[in-house]
DNA sequence: CGTATATTGTACCGATCAGTATGTATTTGC
DNA sequence: GCAAATACATACTGATCGGTACAATATACG
């Protein structure tokens, strides 16, 4: 072990909270005081163990990966349920998410990808954001592509459109979560919008 | 009329595009120095005419309600057509708002009100916003429960599910315009969304 | 014309922005 | 115990934030 004073934080517990405070204001919207309050230290020693703001982002891409997007997309894994028990277990745990009040409301791809548009985002902040969805657009293709190939959705199914129906009910309701949309009202457009994916 | 040196500039036309650059970056993100350049007049200009950001704001919501939203609303209430195509002429009037290559892409107050949750805006700024909101949820109420009354949806329709459900696309539609998804793409799927509402 | 009124441009205000220099405290290796 | 290395806390940087004071300019009305 080399020389030096001990950190006296947790770095992962410290990049939660940072991910926490981007997904309830933006990338904009947070200030650095704003991260040093929540991470729970001061300006030194985020910059020497983040880089900057811009690469704390990223990194804060990273964890929402790692500890939110992935486990929701393990829902879709499930071999013994129907497609739409799947579908449906997926976009409810997207949707608890979203409605969890131990969570910042809405979704953190969500809110930031529509920021980026702005143009007031840094370029690798933005980057990181695209790459998220385009990861979860893959994985909902991979989804829709090997259902149709076993049989378990129909031959004429449009995939690209079962793909941007699927994200783009997730994102209207990242929108109505953030509207404090109760959970109970927005869990139950999950039938209908099940159905009409399915039913392409 | 009263003395005093003409205004050199069309109030109106500058709200215009202080509403346009409200829509591109949200409110927090809009800078006044973006605000001055995109209306064409300097900071005390500004100020004389429009009192400060965040009644600026609130006037801009009031030139987006009577210039966009009203007019698609409006889409709704043509008589001598269908539930379905109402909803579908509606809708699709939204997207191509959205997704208008002269417009800022996505829904102004989609962004403003995701932006509004972080609670990084003004008090006035937010009611604004949600008015808006609350607005268009009443108008889809009404359409919803007299089409009902009319006979021309199910008696067991759920209303509330259905306005619910409406939003929730638009919101979905308005994120993958911010995206830059195509407006092909986009509106192909106004179709199987009114379906799954009307069929409710 | 002269005066009152309104808008303009410039230059400024304190506060906050992201980011850093510096000195002190703490740890390891020798 | 001492030197090198790392992290901490404080205080600072120039730039930009929203907002304004002030003087110059232009108009209407007496």
């Amino acid at each position: 072990m080399s020389a030096g004073r001990k950190r006296e934080f947790e770095v992962n517990e410290a990049l939660r909270n940072a991910m926490f405070t981007f997904w309830e204001k933006g990338y904009t919207g947070t200030s650095l005081t704003d991260l040093t309050i929540s991470m729970g230290i001061n300006k030194p020693s985020l910059y020497s163990a983040f880089g900057n703001k811009e690469k704390l982002f990223v990194s804060a891409t990273g964890y929402y990966t790692q500890n939110f997007s992935l486990q929701n997309i393990a829902k879709l894994r499930a071999d013994d349920l129907s497609v739409n028990q799947r579908l449906s277990n997926f976009l409810l745990a997207v949707i608890e998410t979203q409605c969890d009040p131990k969570l910042p409301s809405g979704c953190f791809v969500s809110l930031c990808a529509s920021e980026a548009a702005g143009e007031c985002m840094p370029k690798n902040a933005v980057k990181a954001i695209r790459e998220i969805q385009s990861d979860t657009e893959r994985f909902l293709k991979e989804f829709f592509e090997k259902e149709k190939e076993q049989g378990n959705l129909k031959s004429t199914i449009n995939i690209n459109l079962a793909v941007l129906l699927t994200t783009t009910f997730i994102h209207g309701t990242a929108s109505m979560a953030r509207s404090n949309k109760a959970f109970s009202e927005i869990s139950e457009m999950i039938r209908p919008a099940v159905e009409s994916i399915i039913s392409l």
